[in-house]
DNA sequence: CTAATTAAGACTATTTTACTCTAATTTATA
DNA sequence: TATAAATTAGAGTAAAATAGTCTTAATTAG
């Protein structure tokens, strides 16, 4: 699975939002999509620490789109829900975690950055307007 | 991580394997790869089950190639590693797992078949002589 | 016959995912 | 200014998936 419930929540949830007027609360959204509550604020906490969303705290709170949609990449809300980059392989990134320290020299070390890269460029491109249009 | 373990021993040792002219054994080629015999063992016999290897049983037995490198794709290999398609999400490929029940309606639902149906579509037209040139 | 090898399947360990709970902080508004 | 409604932070837990192990059986070249 390349990606999990974080991102699923989180764009469900996004989804809500872009077509609220007032702010959402996590509690609402949590009702409204079935979803555990604390696990949805985790996750609505990290978007707005990445900018994507902009909480409100106290009473009539909520989280509130910062940007348009269209200005707003699939990635940049993975990356945010996830904590990281999806990645298709563990060293698809060069993160230095091949266990036979051969990165560099692995005969499929280059398919597996090519393949990361597709996975890259398609969810950068695409934005939240995109998916919903 | 939309590959496993699995998929990175198979395609390391289908390397090897297709660069020989005899019969590899699954505890020559774990040697050789530094992992573990018996893991690698089972997903060799998972290869083989697909078509994708010959195995020849007994003394100076191992796997073979059965096919040529390019008519193998890496899609069917990473299939017969994983024992499934790789998935981008667990509802990407319709398979009925909608913890909402709402397939059909969601609003996310169709883009994460357009991405699964990018990924698939790389990786079927992608073939082992491919990524190894 | 026998040593080398694959086959099958149950089992275990490790890691990641998917949460939960509690306490603290902020803020609109009555 | 008190209060209730919210987010924030972080530790803790439960469930699921991944990554392996182990043992026994079946084949087969020599
Ligand atoms: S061996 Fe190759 S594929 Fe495996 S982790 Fe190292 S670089 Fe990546
Ligand atoms: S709610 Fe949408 S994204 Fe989530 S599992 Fe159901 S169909 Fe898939």
């Amino acid at each position: 699975m390349l990606l999990t419930r974080a991102s699923e929540y989180a764009l469900l949830a996004l989804d809500i939002i872009r077509n609220s007027e007032k702010p959402k609360g996590a509690e609402q959204l949590s009702n409204e999509l079935s979803i555990p509550k604390s696990f949805l604020a985790k996750i609505l906490q990290g978007l707005a620490k990445e900018g994507i969303l902009e909480s409100k705290k106290g009473a009539h709170g909520g989280f509130v789109l910062v940007k348009k949609s269209s200005e707003i990449s699939i990635a940049s809300i993975v990356i945010a829900a996830e904590g990281k980059t999806p990645a298709v392989f563990d060293c698809s990134q060069y993160s230095a975690t091949c266990p036979n320290g051969i990165i560099g020299s692995c005969t499929i070390s280059p398919f597996l950055v090519t393949f990361q890269s597709k996975v890259d460029t398609f969810l950068q491109k695409l934005t939240l307007e995109d998916i919903f249009n």
